[in-house]
DNA sequence: TCAGATAAAATCGCGC
DNA sequence: GCGCGATTTTATCTGA
C-alpha cells in the first residue's frame, strides 16, 4: 500500500471494517494453529508418538460427532411421527 | 473399547493431558471459525456480498507477485486450448 | 445398536433397499472422482500444472456475462477499499 | 467459441485431451447426483422421509469410516512398538 | 524440499 | 431466499 486507502465512501469504510474484523480473526485462528503444532511438538520431545496423538483426537471427535448425531435422528424420527412441534 | 482408558499410568495421564490441550485448542478454534461467520453474516445483513468479501479477503492475503504468475499461467494455458481467440 | 436391523417388515425391506441403492449411486460418484484425481495426476506428471487446469475447467464451466458481472463487482469492492489505486 | 480452437501446439492438444476427459468425468458423476435425486424421489413418493433416508446413510458411512480408521489405529499402535516392517 | 496424505475452508445445490 | 448438507478446493502437515 503506496498510497493511503481510499475509503472515502460510507460503504467502503463499512466494507473495510468487516473485512479487517474478519482478517483479525483468521490471524487468531492462525495463531492457535501454531499452538497446536507446539503442543504436539512438546508431546514428541516427550517421547509421544504425534501420528497417534492425531489419530486419537480424529477418532474422539468422531465419537462426539456420532453421538450428536444419532441424537438428532431420533429428533428426526420423532419429528416424523409428530412427537414434536 | 471394553476397560477404561488407563490414565492410571504417569505416561497415560501425561498423554491424556496433551490430547485435551490440543482439542481446547480445537475449540477456540472452531469458535473463531464461527464468528468469522457471524461477521460475514452481518455484512449480508447490510447488502454486501459474501462471496465477493471472501475474494477480497483472499486476495489481499496473497503475494502481489504469486498473483501474478498464476494469472499468466491460466493466460497461457487458455491460450493454448484456444479459449482466447 | 443391540438388536438387528428390522429389515423383516415389508417397508423396512423396501427402505433398506432405497438406501442400498443410494450408497451404490455414492460409491460410483466416488469412483469417478478417483478416476478425475488419476487423471489429472497423470496431466501433473506429464508437467502440467493441476490447479491451473482446475481453474480452466471451471471456467469453461461458467458463464461469460456471470463472470464478467463477478469481477465488476469485485472491482467495485477492491475500489471502494482503495485497493485498487 | 466464433473461432476454432487454436489448439495448434502438441501441448495445448495433450491439454485440452486431459481437460475433456475430467469434464467428460464430471458429467458422469452429475448424471450419478441425478440418479440419486430420482431414487430419493422415489422412496418420498412411497411416503419415506427423505431426510431421515439421508441421515441413515450418513450414519452408516460414518460407522464404516470409523471401522476403518479403529483399524488403522492398531497398525500404528502396532507399527510404533515394533510389530510391523 | 517436495510429493503425497490429511485436514480445513469455501463453494455449490438441495430442501424447506 | 436462506440455512444446511454435500462436494470440491485449498492449505497444512508428515515422511522420504
Amino acid at each position: 500500500m503506496t498510497k493511503p486507502a481510499q475509503t472515502n465512501t460510507v460503504a467502503g469504510k463499512e466494507l473495510l471494517s468487516f473485512i479487517e474484523r474478519v482478517e483479525r480473526l483468521n490471524e487468531e485462528k492462525k495463531s492457535l494453529g501454531d499452538d497446536v503444532k507446539d503442543v504436539l511438538g512438546e508431546a514428541k520431545g516427550k517421547g509421544f508418538d504425534v501420528k497417534i496423538i492425531r489419530k486419537v483426537i480424529s477418532l474422539r471427535g468422531q465419537d462426539r460427532v456420532k453421538r450428536q448425531e444419532e441424537q438428532e435422528m431420533l429428533d428426526l424420527y420423532m419429528q416424523s411421527i409428530g412427537m414434536m412441534g
